[in-house]
DNA sequence: TATGAATGAGTATTCATTCAT
DNA sequence: AATGAATGAATACTCATTCAT
């Protein structure tokens, strides 16, 4: 019988999760030392050690919580569209909107960082790919469905372009996070989703 | 052996510099060690500070060094290039023969790790804007070219397309490296020159 | 093991400087490593780094608390003899006594060689100039009391003089350390009690 | 027979020792490095190691020769000077007047950092011994004289007021060497020439 | 469970000395 | 004799992880 509440546990480690985004989102994973998060959480470094097993589960713990987050507020939103069109205008609403929500612009910094580390460590490469698929799928469903529904190119293959729209994705905020210019940013987003949808529209 | 020539000195520079793209390319610049270099070069710790003042100088010499070899390489091309349209398409082609040039994988893979890197501290920030806007400006350059030309639409923000197209290409790179199949990269970059010229060609 | 008493960090603080006071001392501060330190007194590389933060440091602490209690010495001894000529007395009296306490010895070649290297580094200058700032004031307190109460002669300059006596001192302790003998030293310490107070005193 | 004239060979050994005490003089003899005595003499790294066999060795040179000059200089004037007063006087005139000659402070800065440092090696105490001795023995005979002649008590120790007079010179030029103060010292110096003469004079 | 002191392998950089030319 | 490139041992400091309390 736990001491403490399974509740208790579980908030304790989202506080340390919480702080450790912060950090690396600041300071990138590398150059986070366990001590940042200590000082930011206000946890000491051996109940920090209690809940996870080193920097590197605490990474992964983080990526893998965000993930979850993203495709549960995407599902969410997406049960009441019937459309890809309005799925995709949904998709890219939100990442126009995103950089007003720190947070993930930290997160997705983070997760680029993460994944030029993490091509070079074979433990670190299944995981991540998981999380790829996990994200192409998602496209790749709208597309399908759009295709099915007439809303899409047949020709379009759907694989590569959710592909090509995640790098797009991706290379938007690593410049976005270097310049951060907001205004530029969704700009760049309106075009982004100009081309795009000319591109795979009927 | 002192007293050595230019000739000598140069190439000694150069064989740093590539044992030191290599490594970084391979274990990413931060996870590097001086000592991976002193191995893979086969030169003394001692004789790498002789040329180089520190591993930052060693990877921003490195940069600058690429970063010529490409505008050298374009600016060649295109000056038996009259029109944007042949200039972006051989823009593009070198992208898609490029995974063949392992060298420029690294380059990019390492250039995107110091992107991450470098956004943190002023001095690099500065060294990194400077290259990025010699980037831009390329492309800017040939799409006022073409709406001169009649070539492409004047409604496109030369500026906001360029970072685009430069983001595109450094979300691909980023997933090709990590991805490492050959065949859809070329296929994404197919697809990307397809939506890209569709949408600033009148 | 942590969440220990303000006593036991003491503790172990003045266990490094003890023995980082004994390794300047043997091989001086410039020469030491703070492996030495680390041999020397049982304690990690780490912990000494928990406790200081820098060679530096360890020094300018070691010296403040030897500063201190010279001073704290002195004073308590003072609290109960009125005139000057006894305050000199006890002072000749105390470095007469110092070469048995071997530590003594130690902080102040080290001291010497701080002294030397601290003038090249501006930093080190005005910290070592408030100590020698400390020291002046102490003979000139003396001697202007003497002065008033008539035991020292009026044309004294008090600066002045003051800056001789830590002169000789110093050239004393330095000449001493280096030829180690003791019963000398006693003697020149006696001549030069002599010769000091038969031009102070009236 | 040699390619290069005994002359050219000292010539050039002079002007290395010369630049040796510059940098010592300057950074100290630990923190001087020998790319520092490169630039300044304008002499090869390797050219230096023909002339001298180690940094300690270039130190210990230029200890010699400047010892050397210091008594040839004293005997020169000493040699016009009959009686021990005279010869005193003398010897704190060139002291008072020496802050003007940036050398011979150098020197002395020098030489007393090597003493601090040579009081730990054994190969070093010797040959700083026998100058110290050198020194005291110049006092001694001066004393001795002095006494003889009926200038000088007779109860004066020679031996022991000839330390005391060195530890007086070298405490003065330490701390002057830190503070400084042209003006200040000048006054120190004739303080402590009156307090000395006056102790030791019949 | 929580704490934070302790550990020590790891890292960039320096510099006296050597030696091929 | 002169050159200066090459060497590599040496050194201050860091930080992920452990573990006694």
């Amino acid at each position: 019988m736990p001491k403490v509440s399974a509740q208790y546990k579980e908030e304790k480690r989202n506080h340390i999760l919480e702080s450790a985004l912060k950090c690396f989102g600041e300071k990138g994973y590398q150059a986070t030392i366990i001590d940042d998060i200590v000082k930011d959480s206000n946890i000491s470094k051996g109940a920090i050690y209690n809940y996870f097993e080193s920097k590197e589960e605490i990474y992964l713990q983080l990526l893998k919580k965000r993930t979850n987050t993203f495709f549960e507020e995407m599902d969410e939103v997406n049960a009441h569209l019937s459309s890809a069109k309005e799925k995709l205008a949904n998709l890219f609403k939100r990442f126009k909107k995103q950089e007003l929500k720190e947070d993930d612009q930290q997160t997705m910094r983070v997760y680029i960082e993460f994944w030029l580390f993490g091509s070079r460590q074979e433990d670190l490469r299944k995981i991540l790919a998981e999380r790829y698929n996990r994200f192409i799928d998602y496209i790749v469903n709208i597309i399908v469905e759009g295709q099915q529904s007439g809303e899409i190119k047949k020709e379009i293959d759907p694989q590569n372009i959710s592909r090509i729209f995640w790098a797009i994705r991706d290379g938007n905020v690593l410049h976005y996070s270097f310049l951060g210019e907001e205004e530029q940013y969704r700009i760049a987003w309106d075009t982004i989703e100009e081309m795009f949808l000319n591109y795979v529209q009927q």
